[in-house]
DNA sequence: TTGAAAGCGCTACCAC
DNA sequence: GTGGTAGCGCTTTCAA
């Protein structure tokens, strides 16, 4: 049987409601007496049950996170975030993968909720009724997500991006594609609306691909519809697309970036390591992560922070090999493009 | 305030005790009253409070999880396992990630295993007198580590290191490195124990170079050390060592496998996307991560299921292009070596 | 300054 | 079959 506050008390001759307090920290105690009770509690090993103390206090001391799928490194990362920052106050953290499934997700995000202090959610699949129904029975924090009236970190997209279209257009490229990720996606979306707007700026045309699933297997399903959709370069969804894509490419005899240049998102690891190696648009991931989860306790430590305090850490481009001249272009001409105004985005 | 059994036994005319028992599908009731309050509680939104019922149970309906670090994919994909296994038994997992640090991994194992069910470890760097100590405090079950009187999965790696071993020799190496990861790791231990083993059973000398620590950058770090060694082939402790050597190699100018062959352990998805892409012993990981929740979860029903039971799902090589011919020799010459006899490693 | 006691929501034992 | 009730271990009034 485990040592309880009882066994304390018993040994130091004071009631559980005294070692409660001497505990918690209370200094309106003797210090004789708090002393003679951390020493007993270290003498007979005591650890509070942190259960019999939710049940009394009513907060648990942990929290819920939820991510779509952990073989992608960029979810692998922001949980590593989230973890470091909940470590460091002494939150515990519930993780579950939905595998990129929104019934699990609807599901999971249901039964998270009932049983945390506060949740952080990577949940592009479930609805904003939903969510805000949810959000308003425990602290929410969405990641990669905006909702009105919840707050979320974001990743500012729209100078990367720029950033991007200005890069293939100063390589002389003037078709491209977007190979999409998920409709319900609010990243998808994001990227998509902020390309559009980016290319209507710099006036080249952007053909758009059906949705593919965000990974590996997504990326080469899309190489085909690439290569009828006569463009010389594709920005797509995220790394592991792009990276699927690069393969098929290769598969087929494409030249990277010779007959096509390509964008990802995300700045994964292989992403670094592929040749050619991936242009892509970087996400400060783990930081999304650290970000979600500091964001939430101070929602918890203050409800009254609400209505939503939204971050948005910057997303920059990094060039690397996947990214060339255009085929038929003479030389990369022109500088980085214009100004660009910033069309609002996914209702921002 | 939420809605607890009294609401529902208020609603329907009965007792706690009796709608308790309905909703835990007790059938020593009428039909009728069972599905009025199974209505009730339907129609109230009631939630069983799984704290409540953990204080008054001894269980929680939580299990630990514990792993060295997230970035690296192989993890990730162990952390993917056992969340799904969990998923499908009712579980939720507490997730920790260590950062590699033998201090943070004794802190989160002891305040783990305080707090759920069970623990699944993969904790390289706590002692096995610890561990045995705390296997007595509740279910456990080790991953990728032995540890006498504590169930274990371990990857079966002796056939495909022989494997490994037989395909260089093949290929005329004659002298090969091991770039060891952390010292105290098991995995490393063993990894070393059964390359020695073939190896001497192939005749051919094995150089073993200080350890480094098992992520990318260790990798990097160990790439002069390599070169100093005068070897023709290295096999690394793990993908992200060798991929960070392939990295530094590529840097040098030193041509793989022109010059130095590479095998690697794992097969995270950037080993297949590199160029060359990676020779590797590949292990299951994900089976691993589900094998372990699923062992743990026998272990939790029936205690008894002790003495351990220990598994061992297989690893084997899987051949690219980073190993080809050493330099010196005419053509690969023989085929797969010969039976070794599989000395034991790591006192199994 | 300290202690007694009432719960937190649920389960499970023991009577009826 | 059903209901009363005693906890599970801790926190937190309320009194003294």
């Amino acid at each position: 049987m485990a040592v309880t506050i009882k066994d304390i008390a018993r040994a130091v001759g004071v009631s559980t409601s005294t070692v409660s307090r001497a505990l918690a920290g209370s200094d309106l105690l003797p210090p004789g007496t708090r002393r003679r009770i951390e020493q007993a509690a270290d003498e007979l090993g005591y650890h509070p049950n942190r259960v019999a103390r939710a049940l009394s206090t009513g907060r648990t001391g942990n929290v819920g996170l939820l991510v779509p799928d952990l073989l992608n490194p960029y979810f692998a990362a922001v949980v590593k975030g989230v973890q470091a920052r909940a470590r460091e106050s002494g939150h515990w953290v519930f993780l579950t993968d939905t595998d990129e499934d929104a019934g699990v997700e609807a599901d999971r995000v249901h039964a998270l909720v009932k049983q945390v202090d506060g949740v952080v959610l990577c949940a592009p699949r479930t609805s904003e009724s939903r969510l805000r129904a949810l959000a308003r029975e425990t602290p929410m924090v969405m990641l990669n997500r905006r909702v009105a009236g919840i707050p979320s970190v974001t990743t500012a997209n729209g100078e990367g991006i720029r950033q991007a279209v200005a890069h293939l257009v100063a390589l002389g490229h003037e078709r491209l594609a977007y190979v999409a990720g998920p409709r319900a996606s609010w990243s998808n979306r994001d990227r998509l609306c902020l390309l559009r707007t980016a290319m209507a700026a710099a006036g080249v045309d952007l053909v758009e691909t059906a949705n593919v699933e965000p990974r590996f297997a997504g990326g080469i399903a899309a190489a085909d519809r690439i290569l009828e959709a006569g463009v010389t370069a594709v920005v797509a969804y995220n790394d592991l697309v792009a990276l699927g894509l690069l393969d098929a490419l290769g598969a087929r005899g494409v030249a990277v970036p010779g007959r096509i240049s390509i964008v990802g998102f995300d700045d994964i690891l292989p992403a670094e390591l592929v040749s050619p190696a991936l242009t892509t648009v970087g996400q400060p991931s783990e930081e999304v992560g650290r970000a979600g989860m500091d964001l939430l306790l101070r929602l918890m430590a203050d409800p009254r922070l609400l209505p939503a305090p939204a971050l948005e850490p910057v997303a920059r481009l990094v060039v690397r090999g996947s990214t060339g001249p255009a085929p038929g272009s003479r030389l990369p001409h022109g500088g980085p493009a214009g100004e660009t105004r910033d069309l609002r985005c996914n209702a921002r």
